[in-house]
DNA sequence: AATTATTCCGTACTTTTTACGGAATTAAAC
DNA sequence: GTTTAATTCCGTAAAAAGTACGGAATAATT
């Protein structure tokens, strides 16, 4: 994409997407012990957004949010889990979203009856990243991108804190459901860290016995011969995820009731 | 909405919605121990669709369903449960569906380049309707509107088997998380009438003694001092969803597990 | 009065889930 | 090199939930 200079260019490039619709993304991370959210702040704005944008009349909408996915995390083949779409004609309506105001921002003159300020119905994925392997990249129209706890989140524009919400809440239902932690996690883990990743996607403790007997009941994980040494205490064996099992539990399902 | 009958008045009617983004909204009835869906058939073709419409920029994508539901049903306040959407740039390509075609068949002309023929994202919801209050009123586009039996689909348009599918998928999940049947039965409804919803809904039998003990267990159901008299054997009791309960059920759960 | 179809109920058994404490390991501190 | 602190790791018993199953009661028809 590159970022149109004047009004013919803004017109050709517009022309390559849908009007009225448009996908967001919320990408989840996991990094000490908290769930984390990428987000960005458009220059034009002192609030922030889940990652988004338009989609091309050529590409299916999982498409485009893939390709928007790797535009902002340099990843391929995410986990993309569609959780809902978002429309009505006030969610768009927000101070800093006006031609005066970008134009005052930016310089940049935008036709007040642009189709970029109609009514957008967002349908909406989660993906799940490594934390450590995301290359945080915001877009040519972002003038920050930065990972965010989910429990503080900064002032989000329009209805993002809602989708934001709704995501985790998929997220939850899903995690019951379906093989997660393979998208979230280092190659190889230790059991207390997948303990803890899924305590804090759930907000509430498991105990760690009950939580190791299901989990290894599945067996979508598998214990290995080494350890990592950390601490001043017992080295914790590594566990990784057996990648068939996982992929089935992700077509079937797999019961796994915390 | 009336029925556009030359290029100004298609003009106007058209810019009234949002492009590239409809509703499309899998219609469920139970009727005789069958599950069943309200499909339309459109003039210009021989294979059938869901029905659907489009998004007036004025209303949000619920009261876009919401309207179009009650334009084929007559009835308001249905429960409406979003359960995906789809897009992709070939999911609208039809050979019944092409300006000629129209043409042909129905004498109006539709430009090739209308945005009707656009790639379009179909925001998709299911409702459930109780059979025989439905008033099935076909849309002015549609020759025919008639249920089906989700078992015995006639040829569908698009992707709209596979919306159905989804839609059916979904209906299954939530039946383990929410009250359902509120709406797909009449008001005064024996036990071996749900139950054997129940069993339609989920596709395989259900102890009955095991089914009755957990559904009152739920406290969404409250048994009434009428018994029904049907056939030559034992009159079966009334019972009634206690609307409280059940709306308490809704918002925040129920456990169901069949 | 006998027949037929269907409603309706309760209990024993099996499986799943929950609750819970203590020994083993490692590195740092003394 | 011994002690200390932090954390990993394991198994069993009790409780709860889910499953399986048979027979008496009722109502209309013959």
């Amino acid at each position: 994409m590159t970022n149109p200079t004047d009004a013919a260019d803004f017109a050709a490039y517009s022309d390559q997407f849908l009007r009225n619709v448009a996908v967001d993304n919320v990408i989840f991370g996991y990094h000490e012990k908290e769930l984390k959210v990428l987000l960005q702040q458009p220059y034009t704005l002192d609030k922030w957004t889940v990652t988004g944008g338009y989609i091309k009349k050529t590409e299916s909408i999982e498409e485009a949010a893939s390709r928007i996915a790797f535009d902002r995390t340099g990843l391929k083949d995410l986990y993309l889990k569609q959780f809902g779409s978002f429309g009505n004609p006030q969610r768009v309506i927000d101070k800093g979203f006006t031609p005066q105001h970008i134009k005052e921002v930016t310089g940049f003159e935008i036709p007040a009856n642009s189709w970029i300020f109609d009514y957008f119905v967002s349908v909406c994925f989660y993906t799940l990243t490594e934390f450590s392997k995301v290359e945080s990249t915001k877009g040519e129209l972002e003038a920050d991108s930065k990972w965010w706890p989910v429990s503080e989140l900064p002032p989000m524009m329009f209805d993002h804190a809602h989708i934001i919400n709704e995501a985790l809440s998929a997220l939850r239902l899903h995690i019951g459901h379906f093989p997660i932690g393979y998208e979230l996690l280092p190659e190889k883990f230790t059991l207390p860290e997948i303990h803890s990743l899924y305590e804090t996607i759930l907000g509430k403790s498991l105990d760690d016995r009950n939580f190791t007997k299901k989990l290894l009941l599945t067996k979508i994980v598998t214990k290995l011969d080494e350890t990592r040494k950390i601490g001043r205490h017992r080295s914790p064996f590594l566990y990784k995820f057996d990648k068939e099992k996982y992929e089935e539990g992700l077509k079937s399902g797999v019961a796994l009731v915390f």
